[in-house]
DNA sequence: GCAAGGTC
């Protein structure tokens, strides 16, 4: 690796930005380096002299400043009207530097002429080693003779960065080629779908009302389109939910010494008479057996791993409510001012060779975490733990770290404070120990139904004391022991309905993108961007994002054509390409000439069914008055001549929840419009017209049903007509409605007009419950008369005064016979105060003279549930002592239960199932 | 005017 004849050689090093190139210089030369100017103000030039292998070197450390190419078409395909968007899936493409990488460019030629080596600092990965193959090109043309190696360091630690130097090797052309296929890739395959589809839709709809139009950019990335169609996807999720009412029973008890709130372990039912005959059963016979002996137990929560961008950009969204684009942005600066380590980082574990304990020391002064910095810092505390690994490492950066002390500087925003006290936080509680709890879980029986109740007491905060952004909710519940039997305080049945997923936050969309690898950990925040900027979603103040119109209509496009063009599956092939590119089993070439015919024939096929961008945009917005409106009556097949309005034709159409119908052209004057059967799949209009219906023609659909969605016996092709003369047609829509979505999704301005959407509902559907038509199988009047029913069983008139006074109030109660399967013919006392919820069984009490205040733990002995298993070794809440407790809940006597209330309305005589508002 | 990937 000498030079020839002896003496220094001069050295060209080069890194991927000027940060890094200023710390190998400042570690190499043992912080003595001399500096001086670039061509560029950004990439200074460091100086100093070092030995490599014994070879004494004078060393020039300079930088880039990440890419220093761009790969571009060549000029004849530059222009968007200069050719085909086809062609350019082979159009030539080459790389160059850009205007504003030029003086970078020419620092690197000065050098590289007065040099003999060139060794590239870049970041250890594949961007890097592309990266540093760029570097090669242009310093090669200037110097054919240049020895050329490259340095392997994974963190800027003094040992790595002699250790690299000294171990220099060749650079790993298969990682630069893998990056090259990637950059064809994606620069071909977004600049086709982008003109594409900016100039089909631009001028034909009015997108915008700021007549932004003719500069507007349609555009279409094989990593936006997947971010906005993870947006659109839970969108269209949560337009879809159909709220389902459940049932639960809950119960809580209170003693001296507090509340224990039982959760039942059934979780809920959605069948309510199931949900009603197990909660009177509980009611019937109330007492709660403790099954099993709650030892607590201990529990740690562990500190979070070692901090990397995506975490941070969560955290600082969930935290701050700062989107991920300004967290970069503010966390850059911090970078640039020296205040915290590279925010842009995948790894989440920290080298062994890292001094850990030095900046933990840095941050004792600090008014508000110092002190903990300082406990964590003294053996004795034991406070200290090395911390976690989160199985992440870019083999470049380290993760987020503080690197110099700041109480805050005067030039810091709120958001610059916050930041940085997150990463400080962060790290200090990485380097502590986990949160300890003691933890108690007690399971109980009422009637043979299980309940739970779980109390946590905190023993140790640990890292929770530094790390304020998380908690850990401690309840603490009474002691119970094995065996012993109380009465419940409460014994509720409660109604809720199911609620949709919310729409996607922030830290959701991200954590989504991570686990389909949708960009990089420095390029993820800028993709959420772009669909802001191009008007694809919207963010609303809770930080959760929703489609645009035109967002939507571009992925239903898209998705009514069967592409997944908006799934993360493409990008993730290309990965694999590019990783099969990486380790040599396939070859850059091999992998640009399949993808990209494939993208070619995936382009040119959607290009012929253009029409379903059309029909979807068309479903949202109005079409544009400056287009020639030729192609705008494309968008639906002629059906027949209307026969409501005389004066225009009736088109298939694809509304935007994937549901088919025949309307009127002539919309909104004319609402004429027939649905076609839900598990329609295709639909296309024949030239065979009808030989019955007019005012003719009529022409006949051929239908293509999902096979899932009719009734056994129905063929899933059909030629049938919408004119009223076809059964099978009939039978369908009537079967199986004519689609669920559309009343989920919201409705448009624009379609589908109050008629239409009248007519597909599930009203046209058949009642699982008693197989009549007109009403949904929830709102079943059968189902809620057997429910009120259900409840009437359990009813029976008082039929006997009693002798027996309450014993919470001192009241009279009434003797009653219970009904129910269990119970018949049992007798118990029900106190009548309003408020009161005595109950007793009349078996139960021990003085039979009539003047009960106490009765024995007997309840049910012999029967199920076997409730003479002993009193139970606390006295005061051993079975049946109900002392001074209000125990809110009645029998099945068809009282109104306290803790019942529609859910609709609150009315507590009725469940929503059977509420008039919502049966109107 | 287009992509995604670096980074200031």
């Amino acid at each position: 690796m000498s030079r020839r004849g002896g003496g220094p050689v001069t050295v060209l090093n080069v890194a991927e930005k000027p940060s890094v190139a200023k710390s190998v210089a400042g570690i190499l030369s043992n912080g003595s380096f001399r500096t001086r100017e670039g061509r560029s103000r950004y990439n200074k030039i460091f100086e100093f002299d070092y030995a490599i292998n014994g070879q004494p070197c004078r060393m020039l450390m300079t930088s880039v400043i990440g890419h220093l190419m761009e790969l571009e078409f060549s000029d004849r395909y530059r222009k968007w009207h200069s050719c085909d968007p086809a062609d350019l899936y082979q159009a030539p493409v080459m790389k160059h530097v850009p205007e504003d990488k030029k003086d970078i460019k020419k620092t690197l030629e000065e050098e590289a002429r007065k040099s003999d080596w060139l060794v590239l600092w870049l970041d250890c990965d594949r961007e890097g080693e592309n990266i540093a193959f760029e570097v090669v090109d242009v310093c090669r043309a200037v110097k054919h003779n240049l020895f050329i190696r490259r340095a392997h360091f994974s963190a800027l630690i003094a040992r790595e960065i002699h250790e690299a130097v000294q171990n220099l090797r060749d650079p790993n052309q298969l990682f630069a080629e893998a990056v090259d296929a990637r950059q064809e890739i994606d620069l071909r395959i977004g600049a086709s779908f982008t003109r594409f589809q900016t100039m089909l839709l631009r001028d034909r709809f009015a997108i915008d009302s700021t007549g932004e139009e003719r500069s507007r950019v349609i555009s279409y990335g094989p990593c936006q389109f997947p971010t906005l169609g993870f947006i659109v996807e839970r969108y269209w999720e949560i337009q879809a939910h159909e709220p389902e009412e459940f049932w639960t029973i809950n119960c809580s008890h209170q003693s001296e010494e507090g509340i224990a709130t039982f959760n039942w372990m059934r979780g809920h039912l959605f069948d309510y008479a199931s949900a009603v005959i197990l909660y009177e059963m509980c009611v019937e016979e109330p007492t709660a057996t403790v099954m099993n002996v709650p030892h607590p137990r201990e529990r740690f929560k562990y500190p979070p791993y070692p901090l990397n961008t995506i975490e941070l950009e969560k955290r600082a969204s969930r935290y701050f409510r700062l989107s991920s684009e300004h967290t970069m942005k503010v966390a850059e600066e911090l970078y640039q001012a020296g205040f915290i380590s590279y925010p842009r980082t995948e790894t989440d574990s920290f080298s062994s060779r890292t001094d850990l304990r030095a900046m933990v020391e840095e941050q004792t002064r600090h008014p508000a975490w110092g002190s903990y910095a300082q406990r964590l810092l003294e053996p004795e505390g034991g406070l200290w733990r090395n911390p976690g690994n989160g199985g992440h490492d870019d083999k470049a950066h380290p993760p987020i770290h503080p690197t110099k002390f700041s109480s805050g500087e005067s030039n810091w925003s709120r958001d610059h404070l916050n930041v940085y006290e997150l990463v400080v936080r962060h790290y200090l509680a990485c380097v502590s120990q986990p949160a300890v709890a003691a933890e108690t879980t007690v399971e109980i029986d009422i009637s043979g139904e299980r309940f739970s109740a779980s109390g946590r007491a905190i023993l140790a905060k640990n890292y929770l004391e530094v790390y304020r952004f998380e908690s850990w909710g401690g309840s603490v519940i009474p002691v119970y022991e094995k065996g012993q039997q109380f009465i419940p305080t409460t014994l509720t049945l409660d109604s809720a309905v199911t609620r949709p997923p919310p729409l996607l936050c922030e830290a959701d969309l991200l954590c989504c993108m991570d686990k389909a690898g949708i960009g990089t950990d420095a390029t993820m925040h800028d993709h959420i961007k772009k669909l802001l900027d191009r008007g694809y979603a919207t963010k609303d103040a809770n930080t959760r994002f929703s489609p645009t119109h035109l967002g939507e209509a571009l992925v239903m496009g898209y998705d009514d054509m069967g592409y997944e063009l908006w799934k993360p599956n493409l990008r993730a092939v290309m990965e694999h390409d590019m990783n099969e590119v990486s380790v040599g089993r396939k070859t850059k070439a091999e992998v640009l000439e399949t993808c990209l015919q494939q993208m070619k024939a995936c382009f040119l096929d959607a290009r012929v069914k253009k029409s379903k961008l059309l029909e979807a945009m068309t479903i949202f917005f109005e079409r544009s008055n400056n287009t020639d409106e030729g192609e705008n009556q494309t968008a639906g097949e002629v059906v027949r001549r209307c026969n409501l309005c005389n004066e225009s034709d009736m088109a298939l159409r694809k509304n935007r929840d994937g549901n088919f119908m025949v309307g009127c052209m002539n919309y909104p004057q004319c609402r004429n419009a027939v649905w076609l059967p839900g598990p329609t799949l295709e639909a296309s209009v024949t030239t065979n017209a009808c030989q019955s219906c007019g005012p003719g023609p009529v022409y006949n659909i051929l239908f293509k049903f999902r096979q899932i969605g009719i009734p056994p016996g129905f063929d899933v092709n059909h030629l049938g007509c919408v004119g009223g003369c076809d059964d099978i047609l009939k039978q369908l829509i009537d079967i199986c409605g004519t689609g669920s979505r559309s009343q989920a999704r919201r409705a448009p301005d624009t379609v589908p007009p109050n008629n239409i959407r009248g007519s597909n509902t599930r009203q046209s559907n058949v009642c699982v419950h008693c197989q009549q038509r007109g009403h949904a199988s929830a709102n079943c009047p059968s189902r809620a008369s057997a429910s009120r029913n259900s409840r009437r069983t359990g009813t029976n008139p008082i039929n006997d005064e009693s002798t027996v006074s309450c014993n919470t109030c001192g009241a009279p109660c009434v003797l009653r016979t219970a009904s129910t399967e269990a119970n018949r013919g049992r007798k118990f006392f029900s106190c009548q105060t309003q408020g009161c919820s005595f109950f007793a069984w009349e078996d139960s009490i021990s003085n039979s003279s009539g003047n009960a205040t106490t009765w024995s733990n007997s309840s049910g002995s012999g029967r199920r549930g076997s409730r003479g298993r002993g009193r139970g070794g606390r006295g005061g809440q051993s079975g049946g002592g109900r002392r001074g407790s209000g125990t809110s809940f009645v029998s099945a006597t068809g009282e109104p239960v306290s803790g019942i209330r529609c859910f609709s309305c609150g009315d507590p005589s009725h469940f929503a199932n059977a509420c008039p508002n919502r049966n109107s």
